[in-house]
DNA sequence: TTTTTTCTGCAAATTACTTGCAACTCGCAT
DNA sequence: ATGCGAGTTGCAAGTAATTTGCAGAAAAAA
C-alpha cells in the first residue's frame, strides 16, 4: 500500500482515510453512484459523510484517478478511470447495465470525428436501448 | 385545429388549455427543458403551474407525441415525436449542442444489435465529446 | 343538465446534491 | 519529536429540480 500512498500523494492529495476509502471503493465496485460509495466505505469507517464522499469523488475525479459516466435519470455513476474500457448498454425496460468493447463505437467516432470535427467521449453516457431480453419478451 | 384536437383525443387525453399549450411549446421551441417549456406557456397562459407542466411532459410521453433526452448533468430535454431525427453532439467544454443526422450511427446501431442483441435509441442520450471549436482552441 | 372522471393549482414533501463554517489532522519544517 | 498551516472533515443548513396529496375546477359522457 506504500504505492497507493504514493500514487495519491503524487497527485498532490493529502492521504486521509476517507479519500482512500472512497477510492478503494469506487475500484472494487466497478461502477457506483456516490450513495453506493458512501454505503460501501460505512462498512469499514460507518462515521463517513455523504459530502466528503461527493468531495472526494470530485476531487479523485480532477486529478484523472475515477470519472463519471451518466447512465439514467439524473444521477452519475463513478469508475475508475483505468476501468473506463467499455461503453454501457442501458436497457430502458428492465434497467440493466450492460458492457461492450469500446471499439465497437470505433468506427462511429472517426466518422464523428471526419465529418464534424467532433472528438467523441463514448464512455460519458451510456448507450440506451432495449437488451436482448426484455426484446424477447414483447 | 380540429385535428390537433383530434389528435389528443384519440390518445385518449383530455383536451385542456394548458395541454395544448405544453404540446405547442415542445414543437416551436424544437428541444427545451420542462422550465422553458413552462415559460414558454406563460407567454400566453401566465397561470399555468410547473407541476402542470411536468405532469403533462409525463403525458405527452406516454402517449408518444413527445420524448425526453438526456443532454446534460441532471435534467432532461424534451422533444415532439416527429423532430427526433438528429443525435445531439454535447460540447463538454462550451456546453454547445451539435446535431448530427441518425443515420451517422447507424453502422454502430447494427453492430449492436448484431453482437449483442441491444436495440439502441441513439437519441436517448447526448453523445458527449469537444466539438471542433474548442479542440482547435486547445 | 347532471354525472363521471380527469386535470389543475397549490402547498408540502422528496431527492440529490452543495455550501458555510468550526474543528481536526496530515505532512512539512523545524 | 513537536508545532504550524493548509487542506479536509463533519455537521447543519441551503438549493434546485422534481413529485405528490388533495380539494376544487372543468372536460366528456350520459
Amino acid at each position: 500500500m506504500a504505492d497507493k500512498n504514493q500514487e495519491l500523494r503524487d497527485k498532490g492529495l493529502r492521504l486521509t482515510p476517507q479519500r482512500q476509502l472512497v477510492l478503494e471503493a469506487v475500484r472494487e465496485l466497478g461502477h457506483a453512484t456516490p450513495e453506493e460509495v458512501a454505503e460501501k466505505v460505512r462498512t469499514t469507517h460507518p462515521g463517513i459523510n455523504l459530502s466528503t464522499v461527493y468531495r472526494n469523488l470530485e476531487t479523485l475525479e480532477n486529478v484523472g484517478l475515477v470519472q463519471h459516466t451518466h447512465l439514467g435519470h439524473g444521477g452519475a455513476t463513478y469508475h475508475a478511470a483505468e476501468e473506463l474500457t467499455h461503453l454501457h448498454l442501458v436497457c430502458g425496460k428492465c434497467g440493466s447495465v450492460g458492457d461492450a468493447p469500446i471499439e465497437t463505437a470505433a468506427p462511429f467516432v472517426n466518422t464523428l470525428i471526419d465529418e464534424y470535427g467532433f472528438k467523441t467521449d463514448v464512455t460519458h453516457f451510456a448507450i440506451y436501448g432495449t437488451c436482448a431480453l426484455c426484446t424477447e419478451k414483447s
